[in-house]
DNA sequence: CCGATTCTGGACCCTGTAGTCCACCCGTTG
DNA sequence: CAACGGGTGGACTACAGGGTCCAGAATCGG
């Protein structure tokens, strides 16, 4: 169902317009967060950003396109947060001034909420449009990591793969640590994911490049 | 709203009442382990466990008590699927056997659908009873890691704190790589992720037990 | 075999929600 | 100062979904 959506989503042509489109958005994100996507309704977000019905679908097709809009707004809004620490890194250290301070926001939002992008894969996962849209932000967050690396790396570059996969590492620990956290309600797991995958990339950046640490084959084997 | 629950959740009498009990929990999973719990409509469960809303009503409370039931379950499954494997593991080759076996899993099912576990927290971990509930499931879940770690151990074992940290980076790892193979499609993160924390977990029940692998301090260390 | 009890079928109600529509406001432009 | 077009307000509709109810079937205990 739902066939011919494309048109329908006209951008506003007015500074006004834009406000509002934007306070709609904002609106419906932070809710979309604390509530799921499919436990926030329409009505909810109007009030909220004291909006009209008429104003949302001026701007929005319907739902879905509205979802898609505040995962965009979403990854960009964890993208510039992230990258302010990021761009800064030119070392482990400043990795692990990084980690500290993930772990500290989290510890203050009293690990409610989880991750920004993460909480909404689960929810959004299984419909094509959205799901890419997650896939661009953790593509480009991962991009962001790699950039760090690359700074970390200074003088004596790596094999850009190699990079890649810390990053993705790095990622999915931070991924994994916030999904624990949220449900644990405790730091621990987050600290520990963390230091995990910056202990490995302190040790593949300190060293000459190699691919693997050397233990048993059976690798990347499947099939 | 919705003080007094306690009551008002018959458990069944008879074989058939089991029988349909179950029927209702499992057709529930499936669904919105797919789709979402808020997706997942009352209607949509009876018609695919063909059973009627007095039979939902009779055995549960409202739906809340449902997906208390069905996350119970879920953790249950889950449990006793890696439990299969984790209990045979007596050696870090078997645990990258592990390893292998839930990468093919996940292939297998095209990446979607994500934990049978983890996907419920983004949209439970802000409700009390079921966060609860999750986090049971995840603390047994680690509870099954830490013995198969012991296992590995065999004649010279190691401090339990070690064993319980180590198990909750493979959790993390786990989790967060099949939150990115469920947004990427691929699984790559996923085995990227795992190999990690399996590498990690070789390299520290392999040497005399040491805390820290040797780095610049600040760990642990926060306000 | 009979009464009591558990279980089942489905019609029904009511609230909440996505989406429509139209009359009106207001800034801009000529 | 008109008139045009983007922007706004909110009433209204249609319907899906959670939850209630009761009559009747299956089953159990004696």
């Amino acid at each position: 169902m739902r066939i011919m959506r494309s048109i329908g989503t006209e951008p506003p042509r007015t500074a006004r317009g834009v406000a509002t489109r934007a306070r709609i958005v904002a609106a419906a994100a932070g809710l979309m967060r604390s509530s799921g996507v499919a436990n926030t309704s329409l009505d909810a977000v109007l009030e909220a950003s004291e909006a009209s019905k008429s104003q949302l679908y001026h701007y929005f097709a319907d739902k879905d396109d509205l979802v898609l809009a505040v995962v965009q707004r979403q990854a960009e809004c964890v993208l510039a947060t992230h990258n302010a620490h990021l761009q800064r890194v030119t070392s482990i250290a400043g990795l692990r001034r990084w980690r500290n301070a993930v772990v500290e926001l989290t510890r203050k939002e009293k690990c409610a909420g989880g991750c920004p992008l993460g909480s909404f894969v689960s929810e959004l996962a299984e419909s094509d449009g959205s799901r890419a849209a997650l896939a661009r932000g953790f593509a480009q967050w991962q991009a962001d990591i790699v950039t760090a690396l690359e700074a970390i790396c200074g003088t004596t570059p790596r094999p850009r793969a190699t990079l890649v996969e810390l990053a993705t590492t790095l990622l999915a620990a931070l991924q994994g640590g916030l999904l624990l956290a949220q449900t644990t309600r405790s730091v621990q797991p987050l600290e520990l994911a963390l230091d995990l995958a910056i202990d490995r990339i302190a040790e593949r950046l300190a060293r000459p490049s190699r691919r693997a640490s050397g233990h048993v084959g059976a690798r990347r084997g499947h099939r």
